[in-house]
DNA sequence: GCGAATTTGGAATGATCATTCAAGAAAGGA
DNA sequence: TCCTTTCTTGAATGATCATTCCAAATTCGC
């Protein structure tokens, strides 16, 4: 009856994600996004709404991904310090790239609430999972039972932002891995 | 023969850095800078040249200002580590007012060099004297001697930057000073 | 008071922006 | 083959933007 979408959603998304990252929200343009997306400008809107509604998409859409990266990692190795050790590792690693939660958090604060809604979902649920974690950590004896696990919790994220933010003021890989060492060191 | 100049620069300047710590530097539109620094816009621009210069100068008042701000905490207290202390607790303390330092890395990465060559500037000289008080709490028994000075300055800047995005998110008082006791902690 | 410089604000400029309109090409199902 | 939908593209729209022009008001040193 109909012709059917000839392009990939979420591929789109994705490159959608990819600009928005480099350039945050004020900084891409309309014709960025069309470039990048490899879609026609009708499209887009069609498809998406408008930009700041295309902005909310691909900030749930990474966020989601972003969650479960952190939580596969976490899951991983024998014992529980292990997925933490493995969760910071892999934070250094891709640090170079900016992430996108950290740069919406950098530009709109939490002065909208409809991002923030997005961020506190998925913080919510990494944060449990987290903190899961940081309990057996301590039972293991590899994360010093004097401390609050949620504070240990909150203080992984914010290293997880000072280690982007660091990255995205140019940092060699050597002091990133610098870094993540430190801060897993603080835990014992 | 002439008229001097009526307003205080420096307090215009000040405006400014106010409106980009809040928005950001696309974020910030002339009108807004117009209003908030309570000149015409002429005087603006016949003063500070464009916007993308005033920026500049915003960032550049802004740094030396913290940085000195910085020093001047680190250099407080009897032993090293009191001044390491007061540091983080200066950070902690103004972390609800974003960071024009965090805000434009987090917004031109190292993209621009006018603004890397600023922020590399009072970032080194901050360093420099960092690494000095930490070799000193390192003698105090105070830091773990066997941590490098360097690494641990690394550290220490990338956990304001953390503390001061998680303050941006929205974190109560209460997270934000439990970073900078786990903060201090992890120097032990 | 005069002349030089400053400040201000309104109007103009020209660019860029997001978004919509409109028309044509493509592609599948009936 | 026809209908419907999708996609693309170029042009139009209207807003906003940074910046400049300009003219009037202000304020000092002389």
């Amino acid at each position: 009856m109909t012709r059917p979408k000839t392009f990939d959603v979420d591929f789109a998304l994705d490159c959608a994600i990819a600009v928005f990252r480099e350039h945050g929200f004020e900084g891409t343009s309309a014709q960025m996004l069309v470039d990048a997306m490899g879609i026609g400008r009708q499209s887009l809107y069609d498809t998406f709404g408008d930009k700041w509604l295309l902005y909310q998409k691909a900030l749930q859409r990474y966020a989601n991904a972003e969650g479960h990266a952190h939580r596969q990692a976490l899951g991983s190795g024998e014992r529980a310090i292990d997925g933490i050790r493995a969760m910071i590792d892999r934070v250094v690693r891709e640090a170079t790239t900016p992430c996108l939660g950290v740069g919406s958090i950098a530009e709109f604060g939490c002065s909208r609430p409809e991002l923030a809604k997005i961020n506190a979902a998925v913080g919510h649920s990494l944060r449990a999972a987290m903190i899961d974690k940081i309990r057996f950590s301590q039972a293991d004896g590899d994360i010093a039972g004097t401390l609050d696990p949620d504070d240990v919790a909150t203080f992984l994220i914010a290293s997880f932002a000072g280690i982007r933010l660091t990255a995205r003021g140019g940092a060699e890989p050597k002091a990133l891995e610098s870094l993540g060492r430190m801060a897993l060191r603080s835990l014992g």
